[in-house]
DNA sequence: ATAATTTGCTAAAACGTTTAATTGATTTAT
DNA sequence: ATAAATCAATTAAACGTTTTAGCAAATTAT
Protein backbone atom coordinates (compact mmCIF):
# COMPACT_ATOMS: atom_id res chain seq x y z
CA UNK A 1 0.00 0.00 0.00
CA UNK A 2 1.82 3.04 -1.15
CA UNK A 3 1.66 6.58 -0.24
CA UNK A 4 -1.83 8.54 -0.56
CA UNK A 5 -1.27 11.29 -3.25
CA UNK A 6 -3.38 13.84 -4.49
CA UNK A 7 -4.94 12.03 -7.14
CA UNK A 8 -6.08 9.43 -4.81
CA UNK A 9 -8.04 11.62 -2.66
CA UNK A 10 -9.72 13.13 -6.10
CA UNK A 11 -10.74 10.00 -7.08
CA UNK A 12 -12.40 9.02 -3.59
CA UNK A 13 -14.49 12.48 -3.81
CA UNK A 14 -14.95 12.36 -7.53
CA UNK A 15 -13.50 15.77 -8.31
CA UNK A 16 -10.41 16.59 -10.39
CA UNK A 17 -6.79 16.63 -9.25
CA UNK A 18 -6.74 20.08 -9.28
CA UNK A 19 -9.49 21.21 -7.10
CA UNK A 20 -7.87 18.92 -4.07
CA UNK A 21 -3.84 20.52 -5.37
CA UNK A 22 -5.86 24.08 -5.09
CA UNK A 23 -7.30 23.48 -1.42
CA UNK A 24 -4.40 21.54 0.04
CA UNK A 25 -2.73 24.90 -0.87
CA UNK A 26 -4.82 27.30 0.77
CA UNK A 27 -6.00 28.89 -2.95
CA UNK A 28 -9.44 27.91 -2.23
CA UNK A 29 -10.23 31.61 -2.62
CA UNK A 30 -8.33 32.43 -6.12
CA UNK A 31 -9.16 28.95 -7.21
CA UNK A 32 -13.40 29.57 -6.64
CA UNK A 33 -13.41 26.18 -4.77
CA UNK A 34 -16.95 26.23 -2.39
CA UNK A 35 -16.42 25.89 1.16
CA UNK A 36 -17.99 22.76 1.31
CA UNK A 37 -16.36 21.06 -1.24
CA UNK A 38 -12.86 22.40 0.40
CA UNK A 39 -13.95 21.07 3.45
CA UNK A 40 -14.91 17.51 2.17
CA UNK A 41 -11.31 17.74 0.86
CA UNK A 42 -9.34 18.73 3.67
CA UNK A 43 -11.22 16.35 5.76
CA UNK A 44 -10.93 13.13 3.15
CA UNK A 45 -7.16 14.19 3.19
CA UNK A 46 -6.98 13.51 6.93
CA UNK A 47 -8.73 10.45 6.98
CA UNK A 48 -6.51 8.85 4.09
CA UNK A 49 -3.00 10.61 5.85
CA UNK A 50 -2.14 12.64 3.05
CA UNK A 51 1.51 13.32 3.36
CA UNK A 52 2.09 15.89 -0.19
CA UNK A 53 5.23 14.70 -1.91
CA UNK A 54 7.63 17.30 -1.95
CA UNK A 55 9.86 15.77 -4.56
CA UNK A 56 7.18 16.36 -7.16
CA UNK A 57 6.02 19.81 -6.02
CA UNK A 58 9.62 20.95 -6.28
CA UNK A 59 10.26 19.44 -9.46
CA UNK A 60 6.86 21.19 -10.44
CA UNK A 61 7.43 25.06 -8.91
CA UNK A 62 11.44 24.93 -9.40
CA UNK A 63 12.19 25.02 -6.08
CA UNK A 64 12.62 22.90 -2.99
CA UNK A 65 12.00 24.60 0.24
CA UNK A 66 15.81 23.59 1.46
CA UNK A 67 18.55 25.42 2.18
CA UNK A 68 22.17 23.58 1.76
CA UNK A 69 24.89 23.91 4.79
CA UNK A 70 28.10 23.74 4.67
CA UNK A 71 30.20 23.30 7.41
CA UNK A 72 33.86 22.71 8.48
CA UNK A 73 33.53 20.27 11.15
CA UNK A 74 29.93 19.73 12.48
CA UNK A 75 31.45 18.22 15.82
CA UNK A 76 32.71 21.39 16.72
CA UNK A 77 30.42 23.53 18.79
CA UNK A 78 31.02 26.59 17.25
CA UNK A 79 29.75 25.18 14.12
CA UNK A 80 26.59 23.02 15.57
CA UNK A 81 25.72 25.68 16.99
CA UNK A 82 25.48 27.93 14.28
CA UNK A 83 23.37 24.80 12.78
CA UNK A 84 21.34 24.57 15.56
CA UNK A 85 20.35 27.98 15.07
CA UNK A 86 20.00 28.08 11.19
CA UNK A 87 18.21 25.19 10.95
CA UNK A 88 15.64 26.57 14.23
CA UNK A 89 14.79 29.77 12.13
CA UNK A 90 14.67 28.59 8.95
CA UNK A 91 12.07 26.35 10.04
CA UNK A 92 9.67 28.86 10.69
CA UNK A 93 9.93 30.34 6.74
CA UNK A 94 9.16 26.71 5.90
CA UNK A 95 12.46 25.47 4.68
CA UNK A 96 14.57 22.48 6.02
CA UNK A 97 18.19 22.49 5.88
CA UNK A 98 20.61 19.99 4.85
CA UNK A 99 23.96 20.07 6.92
CA UNK A 100 26.54 18.80 5.18
CA UNK A 101 30.46 18.61 6.51
CA UNK A 102 33.92 19.31 4.56
CA UNK A 103 36.54 18.84 7.54
CA UNK A 104 38.08 21.72 6.13
CA UNK A 105 38.97 19.11 2.63
CA UNK A 106 38.40 21.12 -0.26
CA UNK A 107 37.50 17.70 -2.17
CA UNK A 108 34.74 17.48 -0.32
CA UNK A 109 33.80 20.81 -0.63
CA UNK A 110 33.60 20.19 -4.40
CA UNK A 111 31.38 17.48 -3.49
CA UNK A 112 29.33 18.78 -1.19
CA UNK A 113 28.01 21.43 -3.30
CA UNK A 114 27.45 18.97 -5.89
CA UNK A 115 25.43 16.88 -3.89
CA UNK A 116 23.30 19.88 -3.15
CA UNK A 117 22.90 21.49 -6.26
CA UNK A 118 21.59 18.35 -7.67
CA UNK A 119 19.48 18.63 -4.65
CA UNK A 120 17.92 21.56 -5.75
CA UNK A 121 18.82 23.34 -2.57
CA UNK A 122 17.47 27.05 -2.97
CA UNK A 123 20.62 28.46 -1.37
CA UNK A 124 23.80 27.79 0.08
CA UNK A 125 24.91 28.77 3.58
CA UNK A 126 28.98 27.86 3.76
CA UNK A 127 32.06 27.83 5.70
CA UNK A 128 34.35 27.62 3.17
CA UNK A 129 37.00 25.62 3.04
CA UNK A 130 40.35 27.25 2.27
CA UNK A 131 40.58 26.45 -1.22
CA UNK A 132 36.92 26.46 -1.89
CA UNK A 133 36.86 29.54 -3.99
CA UNK A 134 36.22 28.22 -7.25
CA UNK A 135 32.87 26.02 -6.04
CA UNK A 136 31.62 29.38 -4.17
CA UNK A 137 32.32 31.20 -7.41
CA UNK A 138 30.58 28.66 -9.80
CA UNK A 139 27.28 28.95 -7.17
CA UNK A 140 27.35 33.06 -7.73
CA UNK A 141 27.68 32.19 -11.56
CA UNK A 142 24.60 30.12 -11.61
CA UNK A 143 22.80 32.53 -9.82
CA UNK A 144 21.96 30.38 -6.82
CA UNK A 145 22.49 32.80 -3.17
CA UNK A 146 24.87 32.28 -1.47
CA UNK A 147 26.02 33.24 2.16
CA UNK A 148 29.87 32.51 3.54
CA UNK A 149 29.89 32.48 7.24
CA UNK A 150 33.64 32.32 9.73
CA UNK A 151 35.26 33.23 6.49
CA UNK A 152 35.38 35.00 3.42
CA UNK A 153 37.13 35.55 0.56
CA UNK A 154 37.53 39.11 -0.20
CA UNK A 155 37.53 38.78 -3.52
CA UNK A 156 34.33 37.49 -4.35
CA UNK A 157 30.56 39.30 -4.37
CA UNK A 158 29.16 37.06 -1.50
CA UNK A 159 27.53 38.36 1.49
CA UNK A 160 28.87 37.02 4.18
CA UNK A 161 28.55 37.15 8.09
CA UNK A 162 31.81 37.01 10.14
CA UNK A 163 33.33 37.20 13.80
CA UNK A 164 35.56 40.04 13.85
CA UNK A 165 38.39 37.91 14.66
CA UNK A 166 40.99 40.87 14.34
CA UNK A 167 39.70 42.99 17.16
CA UNK A 168 38.63 39.88 19.02
CA UNK A 169 42.52 39.25 19.12
CA UNK A 170 43.57 42.86 19.60
CA UNK A 171 41.49 42.63 23.04
CA UNK A 172 42.85 39.63 24.16
CA UNK A 173 46.68 40.06 23.76
CA UNK A 174 46.26 43.75 25.19
CA UNK A 175 44.86 41.60 28.31
CA UNK A 176 47.98 39.52 28.00
CA UNK A 177 50.22 42.32 27.85
CA UNK A 178 48.28 44.16 30.50
CA UNK A 179 48.85 41.15 32.85
CA UNK A 180 52.51 41.32 32.16
CA UNK A 181 53.31 39.11 29.55
CA UNK A 182 55.85 40.64 26.83
CA UNK A 183 56.93 37.32 25.71
CA UNK A 184 54.09 35.76 23.73
CA UNK A 185 53.78 32.74 21.87
CA UNK A 186 51.14 32.20 18.56
CA UNK A 187 49.54 29.03 18.00
CA UNK A 188 47.47 29.12 15.08
CA UNK A 189 46.70 27.43 11.75
CA UNK A 190 48.47 27.96 8.65
CA UNK A 191 45.59 28.70 6.41
CA UNK A 192 45.06 32.09 3.96
CA UNK A 193 41.17 32.15 5.00
CA UNK A 194 40.12 35.30 6.66
CA UNK A 195 39.84 34.21 10.04
CA UNK A 196 42.75 32.89 10.57
CA UNK A 197 44.82 35.85 9.00
CA UNK A 198 42.56 38.43 10.97
CA UNK A 199 43.40 36.74 13.95
CA UNK A 200 47.62 36.67 13.33
CA UNK A 201 47.60 39.90 11.95
CA UNK A 202 46.12 41.30 15.05
CA UNK A 203 48.87 39.72 17.30
CA UNK A 204 51.36 40.99 15.10
CA UNK A 205 49.42 44.67 15.34
CA UNK A 206 49.87 44.66 18.61
CA UNK A 207 53.32 42.96 19.50
CA UNK A 208 54.32 45.78 17.44
CA UNK A 209 53.15 48.17 19.57
CA UNK A 210 54.66 46.67 22.28
CA UNK A 211 58.10 46.45 20.69
CA UNK A 212 58.25 42.90 21.54
CA UNK A 213 57.59 41.39 18.19
CA UNK A 214 59.34 38.14 16.92
CA UNK A 215 58.90 36.17 13.65
CA UNK A 216 59.96 33.19 15.63
CA UNK A 217 57.37 33.20 18.02
CA UNK A 218 54.59 32.06 15.58
CA UNK A 219 53.94 28.61 15.19
CA UNK A 220 51.94 27.41 12.12
CA UNK A 221 50.26 24.38 12.35
CA UNK A 222 48.70 21.70 9.51
CA UNK A 223 45.33 21.05 10.10
CA UNK A 224 45.98 17.80 9.06
CA UNK A 225 48.38 17.22 11.25
CA UNK A 226 47.74 18.80 14.26
CA UNK A 227 48.99 16.26 17.12
CA UNK A 228 51.91 16.00 15.71
CA UNK A 229 52.27 19.79 14.88
CA UNK A 230 51.25 20.96 17.69
CA UNK A 231 53.54 19.02 19.87
CA UNK A 232 56.37 20.36 18.17
CA UNK A 233 55.53 23.65 18.24
CA UNK A 234 55.05 23.17 21.54
CA UNK A 235 58.50 22.25 23.12
CA UNK A 236 60.20 24.67 20.27
CA UNK A 237 58.34 27.85 22.17
CA UNK A 238 59.42 26.06 25.36
CA UNK A 239 63.06 25.40 24.54
CA UNK A 240 63.62 28.65 23.15
CA UNK A 241 65.94 31.20 24.24
CA UNK A 242 62.89 33.55 24.25
CA UNK A 243 62.23 33.32 28.07
CA UNK A 244 58.30 32.60 27.32
CA UNK A 245 55.62 33.96 29.45
CA UNK A 246 52.26 33.27 27.75
CA UNK A 247 50.47 31.93 24.41
CA UNK A 248 47.79 32.54 21.91
CA UNK A 249 45.92 29.65 20.67
CA UNK A 250 44.21 30.66 18.04
CA UNK A 251 41.06 28.31 18.64
CA UNK A 252 40.14 26.07 21.13
CA UNK A 253 41.07 23.13 20.00
CA UNK A 254 44.45 24.56 19.47
CA UNK A 255 44.26 25.45 22.98
CA UNK A 256 43.48 22.03 24.15
CA UNK A 257 45.92 20.42 22.59
CA UNK A 258 48.56 23.07 23.71
CA UNK A 259 47.55 22.77 27.28
CA UNK A 260 48.23 18.98 26.94
CA UNK A 261 51.34 19.40 25.86
CA UNK A 262 52.29 21.59 28.55
CA UNK A 263 51.34 20.09 31.13
CA UNK A 264 53.56 17.08 29.82
CA UNK A 265 56.22 19.92 30.45
CA UNK A 266 55.32 20.52 33.70
CA UNK A 267 54.58 24.30 33.37
CA UNK A 268 52.12 26.04 35.70
CA UNK A 269 49.31 27.25 33.28
CA UNK B 1 19.70 30.38 -18.32
CA UNK B 2 18.54 27.76 -16.40
CA UNK B 3 19.78 24.34 -15.16
CA UNK B 4 20.67 21.79 -17.98
CA UNK B 5 19.20 19.13 -18.15
CA UNK B 6 19.07 15.39 -19.66
CA UNK B 7 17.06 16.73 -22.46
CA UNK B 8 19.22 19.77 -23.18
CA UNK B 9 22.11 17.35 -24.17
CA UNK B 10 20.71 15.14 -25.78
CA UNK B 11 19.27 17.55 -28.43
CA UNK B 12 22.56 19.27 -28.79
CA UNK B 13 24.07 16.02 -29.77
CA UNK B 14 20.93 14.85 -31.45
CA UNK B 15 20.04 12.04 -30.05
CA UNK B 16 17.24 10.59 -27.35
CA UNK B 17 16.83 11.47 -24.10
CA UNK B 18 16.66 7.94 -22.97
CA UNK B 19 20.52 7.38 -24.48
CA UNK B 20 21.90 10.20 -22.56
CA UNK B 21 20.08 9.08 -19.35
CA UNK B 22 21.48 5.24 -19.30
CA UNK B 23 24.99 6.73 -20.23
CA UNK B 24 24.54 8.96 -17.44
CA UNK B 25 23.60 5.64 -14.95
CA UNK B 26 26.39 3.88 -16.37
CA UNK B 27 24.01 1.64 -17.92
CA UNK B 28 25.89 1.68 -21.55
CA UNK B 29 26.00 -1.88 -21.18
CA UNK B 30 22.34 -2.80 -20.22
CA UNK B 31 21.50 -0.19 -22.62
CA UNK B 32 23.81 -1.30 -25.10
CA UNK B 33 24.80 2.28 -26.16
CA UNK B 34 27.67 1.92 -28.35
CA UNK B 35 31.52 3.55 -26.61
CA UNK B 36 31.81 6.30 -28.83
CA UNK B 37 28.24 7.89 -28.59
CA UNK B 38 28.40 7.21 -24.70
CA UNK B 39 32.07 8.89 -24.83
CA UNK B 40 30.50 11.51 -26.80
CA UNK B 41 27.78 12.21 -24.55
CA UNK B 42 29.63 12.21 -21.06
CA UNK B 43 32.39 14.73 -23.29
CA UNK B 44 29.08 17.00 -23.62
CA UNK B 45 27.60 16.82 -20.33
CA UNK B 46 30.79 17.47 -19.11
CA UNK B 47 30.98 20.29 -21.18
CA UNK B 48 27.33 21.49 -20.13
CA UNK B 49 28.01 21.53 -16.77
CA UNK B 50 24.95 19.02 -16.44
CA UNK B 51 23.91 18.49 -12.96
CA UNK B 52 21.30 15.35 -12.36
CA UNK B 53 18.16 16.49 -10.98
CA UNK B 54 17.84 14.34 -8.36
CA UNK B 55 14.08 15.98 -7.38
CA UNK B 56 12.73 14.38 -10.17
CA UNK B 57 14.92 11.48 -10.43
CA UNK B 58 13.42 10.38 -6.63
CA UNK B 59 10.32 11.29 -7.85
CA UNK B 60 10.56 8.59 -11.19
CA UNK B 61 12.01 6.17 -8.81
CA UNK B 62 10.32 6.43 -5.37
CA UNK B 63 13.25 7.04 -3.55
CA UNK B 64 15.60 9.80 -2.58
CA UNK B 65 19.24 8.50 -1.57
CA UNK B 66 17.88 10.61 1.90
CA UNK B 67 18.26 9.71 5.29
CA UNK B 68 16.04 11.82 7.75
CA UNK B 69 18.20 12.09 11.24
CA UNK B 70 16.00 13.52 13.84
CA UNK B 71 18.35 14.00 17.16
CA UNK B 72 17.18 15.74 20.84
CA UNK B 73 19.75 18.39 20.18
CA UNK B 74 22.50 19.14 17.75
CA UNK B 75 24.51 21.52 19.91
CA UNK B 76 24.98 18.58 22.11
CA UNK B 77 28.66 17.27 21.97
CA UNK B 78 26.68 13.38 21.55
CA UNK B 79 24.70 14.04 19.05
CA UNK B 80 26.72 16.36 17.08
CA UNK B 81 29.20 13.58 17.60
CA UNK B 82 26.88 11.39 16.08
CA UNK B 83 25.26 13.31 13.17
CA UNK B 84 28.89 13.33 11.93
CA UNK B 85 29.43 10.18 12.16
CA UNK B 86 26.48 9.12 10.80
CA UNK B 87 26.83 11.47 7.49
CA UNK B 88 30.32 10.54 6.92
CA UNK B 89 29.00 6.91 6.71
CA UNK B 90 26.48 7.52 4.79
CA UNK B 91 27.78 9.90 2.29
CA UNK B 92 30.16 6.61 2.01
CA UNK B 93 27.12 5.02 0.39
CA UNK B 94 25.61 7.90 -1.72
CA UNK B 95 23.03 9.08 0.93
CA UNK B 96 22.45 12.37 2.36
CA UNK B 97 21.16 13.44 5.57
CA UNK B 98 18.93 15.64 6.48
CA UNK B 99 19.32 16.33 10.13
CA UNK B 100 16.93 18.05 12.04
CA UNK B 101 16.18 18.96 15.66
CA UNK B 102 13.63 18.51 18.45
CA UNK B 103 14.86 19.90 21.60
CA UNK B 104 13.52 17.03 23.01
CA UNK B 105 9.79 18.78 22.33
CA UNK B 106 6.94 15.90 21.43
CA UNK B 107 5.21 18.10 18.94
CA UNK B 108 8.61 19.17 17.27
CA UNK B 109 9.25 15.69 16.86
CA UNK B 110 5.69 15.03 14.60
CA UNK B 111 6.23 18.43 12.87
CA UNK B 112 9.70 16.70 12.17
CA UNK B 113 8.65 13.53 11.08
CA UNK B 114 6.27 14.68 8.97
CA UNK B 115 8.38 16.96 7.05
CA UNK B 116 10.87 14.13 6.20
CA UNK B 117 8.34 12.05 5.12
CA UNK B 118 7.19 14.62 2.67
CA UNK B 119 10.73 14.81 1.53
CA UNK B 120 10.71 11.04 0.93
CA UNK B 121 13.12 10.06 3.07
CA UNK B 122 14.46 6.37 2.72
CA UNK B 123 14.72 5.63 6.23
CA UNK B 124 15.09 7.16 9.81
CA UNK B 125 17.06 7.73 12.50
CA UNK B 126 15.25 8.78 15.69
CA UNK B 127 16.62 10.11 18.94
CA UNK B 128 12.88 10.04 19.85
CA UNK B 129 11.74 12.51 22.44
CA UNK B 130 9.49 11.45 25.71
CA UNK B 131 6.15 11.13 23.88
CA UNK B 132 7.05 10.42 20.41
CA UNK B 133 6.23 6.73 20.49
CA UNK B 134 3.20 7.22 17.94
CA UNK B 135 5.32 9.16 15.36
CA UNK B 136 7.69 6.39 15.67
CA UNK B 137 4.57 3.70 15.24
CA UNK B 138 3.08 5.94 12.12
CA UNK B 139 6.58 5.39 10.42
CA UNK B 140 6.47 1.56 10.99
CA UNK B 141 3.22 1.35 9.79
CA UNK B 142 4.17 2.99 6.75
CA UNK B 143 6.93 0.02 5.95
CA UNK B 144 9.34 3.31 6.33
CA UNK B 145 12.68 1.63 7.78
CA UNK B 146 13.48 3.51 11.84
CA UNK B 147 16.08 2.68 13.62
CA UNK B 148 16.09 4.31 16.96
CA UNK B 149 19.06 5.46 19.14
CA UNK B 150 20.00 6.50 22.53
CA UNK B 151 16.15 5.53 23.60
CA UNK B 152 14.04 3.01 22.86
CA UNK B 153 10.75 1.98 23.61
CA UNK B 154 10.73 -1.68 24.83
CA UNK B 155 6.49 -1.89 23.25
CA UNK B 156 8.08 -1.22 19.50
CA UNK B 157 9.87 -3.34 17.06
CA UNK B 158 11.92 -0.84 15.74
CA UNK B 159 15.76 -1.75 15.74
CA UNK B 160 17.51 0.14 18.12
CA UNK B 161 21.62 1.28 19.07
CA UNK B 162 21.83 2.06 22.43
CA UNK B 163 24.27 2.71 24.70
CA UNK B 164 24.71 0.39 28.14
CA UNK B 165 23.05 3.01 30.48
CA UNK B 166 22.41 1.04 32.93
CA UNK B 167 25.61 -1.19 33.73
CA UNK B 168 27.23 2.52 32.81
CA UNK B 169 25.30 4.00 35.72
CA UNK B 170 26.51 1.24 37.84
CA UNK B 171 29.70 1.30 37.53
CA UNK B 172 29.99 4.76 38.18
CA UNK B 173 28.05 4.55 41.40
CA UNK B 174 30.55 1.58 42.64
CA UNK B 175 33.21 3.76 42.01
CA UNK B 176 32.06 6.31 44.06
CA UNK B 177 31.28 3.65 46.66
CA UNK B 178 34.70 2.60 46.63
CA UNK B 179 36.02 5.81 47.66
CA UNK B 180 34.25 5.71 50.35
CA UNK B 181 30.75 7.95 49.07
CA UNK B 182 27.84 6.49 50.99
CA UNK B 183 25.36 8.99 50.98
CA UNK B 184 25.32 10.00 47.34
CA UNK B 185 22.02 12.17 45.93
CA UNK B 186 21.19 11.83 42.39
CA UNK B 187 19.91 14.25 39.97
CA UNK B 188 18.51 13.52 37.16
CA UNK B 189 16.23 14.54 34.02
CA UNK B 190 12.04 13.42 35.19
CA UNK B 191 12.02 10.90 32.40
CA UNK B 192 10.31 7.99 31.52
CA UNK B 193 12.84 7.31 28.27
CA UNK B 194 14.94 4.33 28.90
CA UNK B 195 18.18 6.38 28.75
CA UNK B 196 16.99 7.64 32.35
CA UNK B 197 15.20 5.53 33.83
CA UNK B 198 18.26 2.91 33.45
CA UNK B 199 20.29 5.18 34.75
CA UNK B 200 18.21 5.74 37.63
CA UNK B 201 17.79 2.06 37.94
CA UNK B 202 21.49 1.56 38.06
CA UNK B 203 21.81 4.38 40.78
CA UNK B 204 19.13 2.80 42.95
CA UNK B 205 19.98 -0.72 42.43
CA UNK B 206 23.75 -0.02 43.95
CA UNK B 207 22.42 1.71 46.48
CA UNK B 208 20.27 -0.67 47.83
CA UNK B 209 23.20 -3.17 47.58
CA UNK B 210 25.25 -1.04 49.95
CA UNK B 211 21.70 -0.76 52.03
CA UNK B 212 22.16 3.12 51.62
CA UNK B 213 19.36 3.85 49.49
CA UNK B 214 16.78 6.59 50.59
CA UNK B 215 14.28 8.04 47.90
CA UNK B 216 15.15 11.40 49.26
CA UNK B 217 18.64 11.63 47.96
CA UNK B 218 16.44 11.56 44.33
CA UNK B 219 16.12 14.79 42.90
CA UNK B 220 14.57 14.77 39.71
CA UNK B 221 14.53 17.84 37.05
CA UNK B 222 12.39 19.30 34.30
CA UNK B 223 13.68 19.33 31.22
CA UNK B 224 11.54 22.66 30.67
CA UNK B 225 12.94 24.53 33.41
CA UNK B 226 16.80 23.43 34.36
CA UNK B 227 18.26 25.74 35.55
CA UNK B 228 15.80 26.79 38.45
CA UNK B 229 15.44 23.40 39.31
CA UNK B 230 18.53 22.76 39.53
CA UNK B 231 19.32 25.25 41.72
CA UNK B 232 16.44 24.21 44.26
CA UNK B 233 17.80 20.31 44.41
CA UNK B 234 21.26 21.38 44.97
CA UNK B 235 20.19 23.59 48.00
CA UNK B 236 17.91 20.95 49.28
CA UNK B 237 20.41 18.09 48.86
CA UNK B 238 22.93 20.00 50.77
CA UNK B 239 20.99 22.02 53.53
CA UNK B 240 19.60 18.06 54.29
CA UNK B 241 20.42 16.00 57.16
CA UNK B 242 21.57 13.26 54.95
CA UNK B 243 24.91 14.19 55.10
CA UNK B 244 25.98 14.12 51.46
CA UNK B 245 28.83 13.39 50.53
CA UNK B 246 28.61 12.91 46.79
CA UNK B 247 26.17 13.52 43.87
CA UNK B 248 25.39 11.65 40.82
CA UNK B 249 24.52 13.63 37.99
CA UNK B 250 22.60 11.75 35.09
CA UNK B 251 24.17 13.84 32.31
CA UNK B 252 26.73 16.54 31.42
CA UNK B 253 24.36 19.19 30.97
CA UNK B 254 23.04 18.63 34.81
CA UNK B 255 26.75 18.07 36.34
CA UNK B 256 27.64 21.39 34.74
CA UNK B 257 24.59 23.65 36.26
CA UNK B 258 25.04 21.45 39.44
CA UNK B 259 28.81 22.59 40.32
CA UNK B 260 28.06 25.93 39.59
CA UNK B 261 25.39 26.20 42.70
CA UNK B 262 27.74 24.02 44.46
CA UNK B 263 30.52 26.24 43.68
CA UNK B 264 27.98 29.47 45.22
CA UNK B 265 27.82 27.09 48.43
CA UNK B 266 31.45 27.02 48.34
CA UNK B 267 31.12 23.36 48.43
CA UNK B 268 34.91 21.50 47.62
CA UNK B 269 34.47 19.50 44.98
C1' DA C 1 -35.69 38.38 -21.95
C1' DT C 2 -31.17 38.85 -23.05
C1' DA C 3 -26.47 40.08 -21.97
C1' DA C 4 -22.77 40.20 -18.80
C1' DT C 5 -20.61 38.51 -14.83
C1' DT C 6 -19.58 35.27 -11.35
C1' DT C 7 -19.19 30.68 -9.56
C1' DG C 8 -17.41 26.02 -9.31
C1' DC C 9 -14.94 23.06 -11.34
C1' DT C 10 -12.03 20.46 -15.12
C1' DA C 11 -8.59 19.38 -18.87
C1' DA C 12 -4.19 19.09 -19.95
C1' DA C 13 0.48 20.42 -20.11
C1' DA C 14 4.68 20.86 -17.77
C1' DC C 15 8.74 19.96 -14.52
C1' DG C 16 13.27 16.17 -15.48
C1' DT C 17 13.94 11.76 -14.92
C1' DT C 18 13.75 6.31 -15.72
C1' DT C 19 12.49 2.19 -18.11
C1' DA C 20 9.71 -1.34 -20.61
C1' DA C 21 8.56 -2.19 -25.11
C1' DT C 22 9.63 -1.50 -29.89
C1' DT C 23 11.99 -0.79 -34.26
C1' DG C 24 15.08 -0.97 -37.95
C1' DA C 25 19.63 -2.21 -39.15
C1' DT C 26 23.38 -5.27 -39.06
C1' DT C 27 25.50 -9.55 -38.12
C1' DT C 28 25.53 -14.60 -37.54
C1' DA C 29 23.72 -19.12 -38.19
C1' DT C 30 21.37 -22.56 -41.15
C1' DA D 1 19.24 -16.96 -49.53
C1' DT D 2 16.60 -16.86 -45.65
C1' DA D 3 15.87 -17.17 -40.73
C1' DA D 4 17.51 -16.00 -36.22
C1' DA D 5 20.02 -13.30 -33.19
C1' DT D 6 22.32 -9.17 -31.82
C1' DC D 7 22.99 -4.25 -31.82
C1' DA D 8 22.02 0.72 -31.28
C1' DA D 9 18.95 3.51 -30.56
C1' DT D 10 13.95 5.37 -29.96
C1' DT D 11 9.08 5.95 -28.20
C1' DA D 12 6.16 6.88 -24.83
C1' DA D 13 4.36 6.35 -20.37
C1' DA D 14 4.94 7.18 -15.67
C1' DC D 15 6.16 9.45 -11.08
C1' DG D 16 2.92 13.54 -8.15
C1' DT D 17 2.49 17.97 -8.32
C1' DT D 18 0.98 23.00 -9.97
C1' DT D 19 -1.26 26.12 -12.93
C1' DT D 20 -3.27 28.31 -17.14
C1' DA D 21 -6.99 28.45 -19.90
C1' DG D 22 -11.56 27.16 -20.52
C1' DC D 23 -16.40 25.64 -19.95
C1' DA D 24 -21.11 25.13 -18.31
C1' DA D 25 -24.28 26.58 -14.95
C1' DA D 26 -25.97 29.93 -11.90
C1' DT D 27 -26.46 34.61 -10.71
C1' DT D 28 -26.79 39.53 -11.54
C1' DA D 29 -27.40 43.50 -14.37
C1' DT D 30 -29.75 45.89 -18.28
Amino acid sequence: MSRVSIKNIAQAIGVSNATVSLVMNGKEKEGRVSKEMADRIRKMAKEMNYEPNDLARGLRIGRSQTIGLIVADISNLFFSNLAFHIQEHAERFGYSVIITNTNENDLKMEKMTNVLKSRSVDGFIVVPTEHGQPYIEDLIERNIPVVLVDRNFPEIAASSVMVDNYNASVKALKSMMNQGCRNIGLVIYKSGLSHMTDRKRGYIDVLEEYGVYKPSLIKEINYSNITNDVEIAIESLWHSENNLDGIFFATISLSLLGIKYLMRLNADI
